[in-house]
DNA sequence: AGTGAAATTTATCTAAC
DNA sequence: GTTAGATAAATTTCACT
């Protein structure tokens, strides 16, 4: 799908505010409601928003330590990684899993209520997946951006 | 603010969508859809939820590739700190930055267009911001989790 | 592609229970 | 907490440029 002037203004704009109005956001970016909408939900249909969503916060919602945890596996194999994969997928305290190159094999952005509660989350964790070799954690003490925003004009 | 178990279903369901039409969201969480807005309104005045975003594809707007970068600086001083976040903060390419303990001082999640672009994009960065002592990347292979999703179940 | 107007749906607000 | 009704607003559909 190619994305034009117009798409990428209404990408930038919904991705801080998926909430606006349609006239507002018409006026933003120099459309009418109805063209607005349209090409929204073309955006939509084309997967180029993959979704809409809630941004909850972490401290208010009794999470307020997140934690970033380089995880090395036992081998690199192919079955070792999927079934990886799925335990991040299946481990609600993970809320984002990465597969990397360099010396780690996997990044997780781990939230906890407090260090106890964290540690007790790796136990359980590494007990359960015997083929984690070893681990490595960093405790984040303050996120500079929302990080959700792609730029759209770079 | 106090949180009901009522309150944590409605977040745990907009954090996946918060498109759904409240008729739609109280049939999910056992409410009316006059309840469900009511506690919707107080949930986002109170800042449990922060922001109401769509998430763009990073690969069909044209930027499929994912790094992570740790960033070690000169001096762990508090001006320097603040100064290396306002850059993150200026600097469209990265998504988001994690200050950090452990051996690197930020974690940063860049995006670019390609290897050669993200090149560039080091050669820059590191070249306006001569406080950094030394970085190392990670690329990212594959990212499991949407990455968004707060657990409110556990 | 774009606009504008009517029809429909949804959200918001209030009142009463 | 609920439902019901009034109002306002947003979205969709349609005709048309």
């Amino acid at each position: 799908m190619e994305l034009d002037a117009i798409d990428r203004r209404i990408l930038r704009e919904v991705q801080l505010n998926n909430r606006m109005t349609s006239e507002e956001l018409g006026a933003l970016v120099g459309l009418s409601a109805t063209a607005c909408q349209r090409r929204l939900k073309h955006l939509r249909a084309e997967r180029v928003i993959e979704a809409d969503v809630a941004i909850v916060s972490p401290r208010k919602v009794g999470r307020p330590l997140t934690t970033l945890v380089q995880v090395s596996l036992e081998r690199e194999r192919a079955d070792i990684i999927d079934r990886f994969k799925a335990a991040i997928r299946d481990t609600p305290e993970i809320m984002t899993g990465y597969y990397v190159t360099g010396d780690a094999d996997f990044l997780l952005v781990v939230t906890a209520r407090d260090m106890e509660d964290f540690e007790q989350f790796t136990r359980r964790f590494f007990y359960e997946n015997q083929d984690i070799k070893g681990f490595k954690t960093m405790v984040v003490i303050d996120r500079v951006k929302a990080g959700f925003g792609l730029p759209l004009e770079v």
